[in-house]
DNA sequence: TGCAAATCGGAGCGCTGCTCCGTATCGTGA
DNA sequence: TCACGATACGGAGCAGCGCTCCGATTTGCA
């Protein structure tokens, strides 16, 4: 299951040049990434970091691992965010500024809600890097507030964490579209204490 | 505007093998769509149909003008779905309804959501038929279940529409997803009359 | 300093969407 | 019935993509 782990440094045998070509690559994906989205051609970025294409492709066999690693320590961010209780706030209160949280980032970079949801092959990676890391997080929350008696149990966070991503698709395209009153509207959704009338 | 509008038949001054290729690259269309999805290869279609690929984009412009063409009955059915009130429903039943056989024909046509919301360029005429055909309908079963005190009224039509749209996104890619308990989610959280508790 | 092992670079492959123009077909007027 | 101009067809070809492959280059140890 590994994806891009960045092999713990087997033992500090590896060539110098490895690990400064692995940074300059980042640098320049994350550079790369902001200015044309995360669909920017694999060219583009051998262009900016100076490197070519089979070095890319040594270090991240695939695009998606090249896309993870640029985003790791954001995902990581994110996954412990919900571990400062700040007092007073309902579980509820606590699930809900998570979501936004997590619904702002996929926003901020362009395309990668798009991508994350594509069926493009190799792109599975990404998918599944989200899910293991976020899921736990998310699962939580939405337990912790259930017990609360503030949101229904009957939602699973799979889906919940798909249909937040999902929801933020478009923004860039279609600037009419405001994802967030969605995304509201969802966690409303899960205030009932019941199904919906059917 | 004009996407794929068929041309009304200027006045039957039209070449004979032209009508006939235009339905023989419509049937081998909807073919490929249900073998290969809505992003089949350009050639595959020219292949199935026995054209060439300069008698499709002379019929069709872009591919998202021959997908038009393809749905364009199946759409319209959809736009015409809310005019048989059905008895005695409350109109948030009706539109509940609604929103679920629309939610049925994007999943069934594989891809067809994803498309909808891709940036790829061309694909802003599907997206605009499906606006054109539907936003109204959706609109006006919107505002009947609000008007009947079933729902709330701060929710836009448009952007309650992408939001069914996307929430459809994945669900052929990633077998785990469940869209419509999302969407039943979604339906739920209109039902509060008021914001959910900030 | 020399040399084997590791790494790099970019030409090249296969696949797209879409264009262009020589060729084939159609329908009309003689 | 036939011939000819207008119209439509077909598919080779272009540009751009992700990714591979292997000869050239660099590194670090002895």
């Amino acid at each position: 299951m590994s994806t891009a782990d960045t092999p713990p440094a087997p033992s500090g045998r590896q060539r110098s040049d490895v690990r400064r070509n692995e940074q300059k690559l980042l640098d320049a994906a994350a550079a790369v990434f902001v200015r044309m989205g995360i669909d920017a051609p694999v060219r583009e970025i051998a262009a900016e970091s100076g490197l070519g294409m089979g070095t890319i492709y040594r270090h991240f066999p695939t695009r998606a691992d090249l896309v993870v690693a640029v985003f790791r320590h954001q995902l990581d961010a994110l996954a412990v965010a919900a571990d400062n209780p700040a007092a007073a706030d309902t579980p509820y209160e606590v699930l809900r500024r998570w979501v936004h949280r997590f619904a702002d980032f996929l926003v901020t970079k362009h395309g990668l809600a798009e991508a994350l949801h594509s069926d493009q092959a190799g792109f599975e990676a990404l998918h599944n890097e989200f899910v293991e890391r976020l899921l736990p997080v998310l699962d939580q929350l939405l337990k912790a507030s259930a017990s609360a008696g503030c949101t229904r149990a009957d939602v699973r966070a799979y889906d919940f964490m798909l249909a937040i991503g999902n929801l933020c698709i478009g923004v860039e395209t279609f600037p009419d579209y405001q994802a967030r009153r969605m995304i509201d509207l969802l966690l409303a959704g899960l205030t009932q204490t019941a199904p919906a009338p059917s």
